[in-house]
DNA sequence: TAGTTTAGTTGACGTAGATCAATTAGCTAC
DNA sequence: GTAGCTAATTGATCTACGTCAACTAAACTA
């Protein structure tokens, strides 16, 4: 585990990614806690929260099959979650933005069912179940926040199986397109200029499709002028037109 | 909701359906609850356990969108969930056998995310959420079972996306014979002689194929002395053999 | 500054599975 | 009985996307 809080003093200072030290001051709180959880509730969970270094680009939070002890908050930068398959093929499952919650799989048998590594420098909270668990038994509504969470999960999920077995290559990337754009106005940054942070590759197997695929259906929503992109820097110009594509049937 | 406890004596008596009164004496408990929980705690679980009149084929637990209240477990039959896509297409999500347990994509937003419909005549349990909040703040076992539930649906939806978006037909398909024969083999079913709940498009669906390729595949499998299959009857042959197809990179 | 590596783009071609269509076998109705 | 369903099978053809391959442009390094 990585991102248990070492205290190192130098790097903590003056870095974008500690902006917040606590759950009550952190901005992204809204998104991450969604919460009818009361002012002393916060503080509550903000005690068991522990806050680490920054993690570099490439570096694991967890690996599949690792003893399950905690769930993970992404502070800042993006996280990418990934299974392998028996046959040692690589499973994108899931892509992870500041305020979002991951490592849930793990509940279940307490195992992670996948590894988390990051797609950039990124800042981790890390979230002990056990406390999570024990806080639940005390405030109805840390429980019900975390059925909660779950639940979605599962919903997200049973959209994701609908776009990779239902949907066209054009509708899946709008569909994550407009994903994106939505997380980031839900924390109050641009839907229309994103940085995307994952490769093609990783798109490609988020989407159940080849890189060269994927690197097409860009070039042709850019020639139809829906959006604009060089590299990682994504440009929406038609939101509307993307939202059409991506609720379409096949 | 159809499921709920009505007093019609007359049906539920000598009815196959009706076999288990209790969750103590309920020999799917093991499945349904697969559980450290101690015997008192089964009762009291058992108190808030509403056992209805039988669902007839085609009838439906609830729909997309409805108020979200219960999760249910299956007693006897076999259910199917779908959800419907903004362009009016059906994704079936799931099929649910006896001991398994459904609804839970309707904690997150108090909605179900999907319809659930019975494939046969069922018998089903039903338990209220807000009874298992409750219980779930006084019995720590309780609320890490439901945990532990939430959990692994979220990591069968993640192997589900991986089968539909990176594996064949044949392994889809015999993966989907594997996952049944396995259920059954859980409930003391033969794992070889098989009766299919669900219609070839309920199959194609789930497995994001069409009815043809799913009838040629059964086909397939059949030629090569791997199945037999008739209509809903299907005998498994060459179980491994079919594991190992199941298991394969595509 | 050239030399290697890595990510992405674009084109030509092949294929798994979709689509379209015809046929069969139960079922219910009357 | 036979007319009218619906579920399933099988064959012939089509196509969206995968595969293979060539090329470009950053980024890394020595």
């Amino acid at each position: 585990m990585i991102a248990v809080s070492e205290h190192n003093a130098q790097s903590d200072k003056h870095c974008p990614h500690n902006a917040a030290i606590n759950c009550a001051s952190c901005r992204l709180s809204a998104i991450c806690l969604p919460l009818a959880l009361a002012q002393d509730e916060i503080v509550q969970l903000d005690e068991i929260v522990q806050r680490g270094r920054p993690l570099q680009k490439g570096q694991h939070l967890y690996r599949e099959n690792d003893h399950f002890s905690s769930v993970f908050a992404v502070r800042s930068g993006a996280v990418k979650a990934y299974s392998m398959s028996d046959s040692g093929e690589e499973q994108v499952t899931g892509f992870y933005l500041p305020g979002e919650i991951l490592g849930m799989d793990g509940i279940g048998h307490n195992r992670y069912a996948s590894s988390a590594v990051a797609m950039e420098v990124s800042a981790i909270c890390e979230i002990p179940f056990a406390n999570i668990e024990d806080l639940s038994g005390k405030l109805p509504n840390m429980q019900k926040h975390f059925f909660k969470l779950l639940s979605q999960e599962i919903v997200e999920d049973q959209r994701h199986i609908t776009l990779v077995s239902k949907h066209t290559a054009e509708e899946r990337l709008a569909s994550l397109i407009v994903s994106i754009s939505a997380r980031n106005a839900r924390r109050n940054l641009s839907p229309l200029n994103i940085r995307l942070p994952m490769s093609r590759t990783d798109i490609g197997n988020f989407l159940g499709l080849t890189i060269e695929t994927v690197s097409r259906v860009f070039s042709r929503f850019a020639k139809q002028g829906l959006i604009e992109i060089d590299k990682k820097e994504l440009v929406v110009l038609d939101i509307d037109a993307l939202k059409h594509i991506a609720s379409l049937g096949h």
